[in-house]
DNA sequence: ATGAAAGCGCTAACAG
DNA sequence: CTGTTAGCGCTTTCAT
């Protein structure tokens, strides 16, 4: 059945719907855009037409006949992690309501793949950009600054940015966990980090925690793992440095899975928590209730980077986006549990 | 210096480009699909011309030119779970590197859903399209009959699929885990699970296990979860099920989430893992090696999947892919910790 | 090796 | 409300 015209785009066009509905091209094409101008019985028959051949119509000759497209292209350090999953899937969401697409780029954490990406996307012609943080090369920039593409830059706050700006202070984040911790009479304290060249935010984090500790006379070890999270590598580094300075009082998690590996590690060594030793991460991540203590966290705005990226992007197309309403800082919250 | 045209698609075009380095807008054409075919003077001044102006190909209008795209569709229920997007980064990785760009589409478990995005990829008119699981309904498959693009159905096994096929089964991911169980004696059993709704490929977990634990002669009592994994319900339901069957000797979880959610409530009522109860999931995500105890779960071939879908796919886009290696059982393999 | 010409399938004025 | 007429920016024969 299926195999017919081999290397065949689209195979039914709509010159074929409209000589079968018996009307010209055109008004399919407004039909199909604006389906009230088309009388209702035109309409009728077009649809039938559209149903019966089984007409898709061809998003490329579209877009170029209109010089503009649907597509949103959106670039983010990796998609496998649940920050920027959650953003990501609201963002769809909600563009696509709009009635958009989204191209989705891939950066690995490498500045040199999101300027590729940069360029393969802007080749797309799209309505709009998203990209994460403030990071790019000099060349994205001159890239970017040839175009009139609306951008927003997510997941960050704190610099002017492109164009729009959507996201939070990572900095305020190490410095809410920092002053929290104090808070409870902590003052040994360490930050054991996923790797700072993979995630600058995270490094952020570290410095807003370090800055608030050593304004109270506090002290703070670091220690940074090789790469991502990683369970078993961060229960070797945390092993090592309660060895090392086992008169650390709290420890800072760059993010929940890492504060995990920290628990875990906790429970195996038979540290108390928060008696022995106060944890933190960030993320707020789902499992976080669960364990044995549940985790004190910071919020962040996930799903409403997405929402209000997919908001600003919507507003900028239909050039309704004041320019004080440009950036958007959406703060976070410190969940308090049991583990500080 | 930016905003220069509104509404203004691309900015250079190829004619442009060609006017600057004094050739034809065909000589440009051929340079940039295959440079080595124009000549090295002039393929010198069409490149300097290029970097002058900034020259972006437009995609759509080649693709409506060529009336092919680069595009690959890929369908996954949600981004948000580290096994479709594992899968995704890999395949994602694999395809671009020859050229190929992702449009990614989130069914969200929604076979309506999954159809509208399959007509929206399909009018991309995609090179090549991945779908998750065998589950289409009958208009999509009506749709997909109408279309000689490449398909491939990933993360399941089993069935005839409608073009090539790369997954594992299911069933025999909860046989695996029965067996193993009933090897270490314990016959009343439970299985905790997310929502077979929205999860298909967990409720063909449940049958394979259940129907190894009964043929031996065991029990499984199953508790289903109203939506994705989320720890409290997980939490409260553990503790309503050993509550009304104080018998039950070991818990299969539908996945590794879902299992960690279950480990914490054993520590919080100091239910000794495997002493009282047994515990096992699925997904062999990174956590499960420093859980207390380490969880024992199965390892799904997660970036397998993504890289024999691109590979696969590549080879049938260069008709180069014998019928007999069109489905692909990439298996998957217990790993034995400590919880069972 | 290079260029001229003819579209790809659709949208966007415009005229009726 | 409907049809005619031009393209959108590029690729692809086919001559040269």
């Amino acid at each position: 059945m299926a195999k017919r015209r081999r290397r065949g785009s689209q195979r039914v066009t709509m010159g074929e719907v409209a000589r079968l509905a018996d009307v010209s091209p055109s008004t399919v094409s407004l039909y199909l855009r604006r389906p009230d101008e088309v009388s209702p019985g035109r309409a009728e028959k077009i649809q039938a037409a559209i149903d019966r051949l089984g007409y898709l119509p061809n998003t490329m000759a579209g877009g170029l006949a209109s010089s503009r497209s649907n597509v949103i292209g959106v670039l983010v350090p990796t998609i496998t992690n649940s920050f920027f999953s959650e953003t990501l899937e609201t963002l769809e969401r909600h563009l696509r309501s709009a009635g958009y697409q989204l191209l989705i780029g891939n950066t690995e954490f490498d500045d040199s793949r999101e300027e590729e990406l940069i360029r393969s996307i802007l080749s797309w012609n799209p309505a709009g950009l998203v990209l994460t943080g403030f990071l790019h090369t000099r060349k994205s920039l001159s890239v970017l600054a040839n175009n009139d593409t609306p951008i927003v830059e997510m997941w960050d706050y704190g610099q002017p940015g492109l164009d729009m700006v959507v996201g939070f202070s990572h900095h305020t984040c190490g410095r809410l966990v920092a002053e929290h911790m104090l808070r409870q009479g902590r003052r040994r304290m360490a930050f054991v980090s996923t790797n700072f060249q993979r995630d600058v935010r995270a490094r952020d984090r570290y410095h807003g925690f370090r800055e608030t500790v050593e304004a109270a006379g506090g002290t703070v070890k670091l220690r940074e793992l090789s790469g991502r999270s990683h369970a078993e590598e961060t229960g070797r580094l945390t092993r090592a440095l309660m060895q090392d300075h086992p008169e650390i009082e709290a420890i800072a998690c760059s993010n929940d899975m890492v504060a995990l590996g920290v628990l875990c590690e906790c429970q195996r060594q038979k540290w108390d928590i928060p008696g022995r030793i106060a944890l933190a991460g960030f993320g707020n991540l789902d499992f976080t209730t669960s364990t044995v203590p549940p985790l004190t966290t910071i919020e962040p705005p996930r799903r409403e980077i997405g929402r209000h990226t997919a908001r600003l992007l919507l507003a900028s197309l239909a050039s309704e986006l004041p320019e004080a309403e440009k950036r958007l800082d959406l703060g976070v919250r410190l969940v308090e549990r049991e583990s500080v």
